[in-house]
DNA sequence: TCACACGTGATTGATTTTGATTAAATGTGC
DNA sequence: GCACATTTAATCAAAATCAATCACGTGTGA
């Protein structure tokens, strides 16, 4: 049996593709099939007409974005996934800060990315429940505290009650805070309640709080709250926010800042 | 048997290589294996593919960043020092670890080498204040809880009085603990006075305390006394230890146990 | 209505990738 | 320098993916 129904034109599903790819930066064939509903043949026809186009780059398995610039690192993990925007924000976030005051540093890739500028900086004090940020920072650079707690793996953080015991002791000046998820009715989310207890009591402790988020985690939802979007005082993210968003912001009386 | 099941692209797993080695600069195949969950053989092969873009350099046992200087001190090699000793004195230790006891991991290179022979070990606590001990726990193994506090960029450590908060809540059965110096006069000491302090709370509150040293540490001295003797429960060392030590050991009422 | 081009899906054999096994190479300690 | 353990490289089998070909259905135009 067979089926020539071009429910959309093959020429549609090309641009689909692209389109895909600019958010995901890798694609595998699976996806793309149950994604298209279409065969697996298909989709490699189409892949190789992208390729012909110069538009992607296949890989077994798969396709990656081609990269605009070839040296510029591409993307992969949640880590470095739109790595410059994210770059961008950070560097932004770095405009705030002043010497001698300190700061907080949440788990996550965008604030990771402010991390590392904070390297040879050493008229601050940071204070962070991240490893990842400990590592960035351990060798030269700001005095730091940990928070401690339980060590939650994937994240490589240090949340949930206990560490509320020495963010008890310590003034925080500006709070940087990454999230999966911002919206208007659900607030500010992530996955793990423990993360989210942690979040919620930093901002609950801080003077100022800044969320850092790129544009792509407007409008979604996670698992668990951890604050509202009127609790912070101000958002950086980049220029990709939809106007619809950038207004929410700004009704909620939150400073708005875009790369 | 052979499973050709790709979770995730082989391009991405090199992405991720590298973005791991921006932060880390050394790691070990193992890490890799662990960490990516596949087998050596296609560790080894995603890193001869890096090594053939200039991206890495590979080294026996592991990989480093390419853009490491082949004099740079690699913090890591303290660890591989006198690692057979040390080896081996974990692995005694080791014994004394009993199902869902709640162990604590000092800093320092031979509790280290204790804390990687607990990875897999999920039917124990682990509570630390070594960010090393953290990293080499932190992809699979026990539960894990960091204590806080300041960081001291030297050891790696979180110490200092705020590292009591955490410490306060939390109860530790036994407690291993590493030292720069042991003698009858001078008790137990360590170069930094906030170390000390972590060291010297953590054994009241420990039920037990065992201290894990080589024998060189006998009869040396450094800056700050952290406890005496007779104030921990076990000594475990090598048996380079003199008959005068050993004595010494005993008659402070000390169980000692020799490699 | 019929022939035919076109796009799609299915089938089959080739290619790629992965993991296991085994032998060689490299360190490490004595 | 020698014995030992660990790490690496090479080889092979299994699984997955890919490319080439064929078959089918739809739409088009005579």
């Amino acid at each position: 049996m067979s089926t020539a129904t071009p429910k959309e034109l093959s020429e549609v599903r090309l641009q689909k593709i692209a389109t895909l790819l600019k958010d995901k930066d890798v694609l595998r064939v699976e996806e793309l099939i149950a994604l298209l509903a279409v065969s697996p043949a298909t989709v490699r026809r189409d892949l190789a007409e992208l390729e012909k186009r110069g538009e992607v780059r296949r890989i077994h398995g798969g396709v990656l974005a081609a990269a605009v610039k070839d040296d510029e690192p591409l993307f992969d993990d949640k880590a470095t996934l739109a790595a410059e925007e994210k770059q961008r924000i950070a560097e932004k976030a770095l405009e705030l800060i002043r010497p001698r005051t300190i700061v907080y540093l949440d788990g996550g890739s965008t604030v990771l990315a402010l991390a590392r500028l904070l390297t040879g900086q050493n008229n601050i004090t940071v204070v962070t429940n991240s490893l990842r940020v400990a590592q960035v920072l351990s060798n030269s650079g700001p005095k730091m505290i940990l928070t401690g707690g339980e060590c939650r793996l994937l994240s490589q953080t240090m949340v949930g009650p206990l560490s509320r015991a020495i963010l008890d002791q310590v003034r925080i000046d500006i709070a940087f805070i990454g999230t999966l998820g911002v919206s208007l009715e659900n607030g500010l989310t992530t996955t793990d309640p423990a993360e989210a207890f942690t979040k919620e009591y930093v901002m609950g402790r801080a003077t100022r709080t800044i969320l850092l988020t790129d544009s792509t985690k407007f409008g979604k939802t996670s698992f668990v709250r951890f604050g509202t979007l009127n609790q912070v005082s101000t958002v950086i993210t980049d220029n990709h926010l939809s106007q619809n968003d950038r207004k929410a912001v700004k009704r909620a009386g939150v400073e708005l800042i875009l790369t």
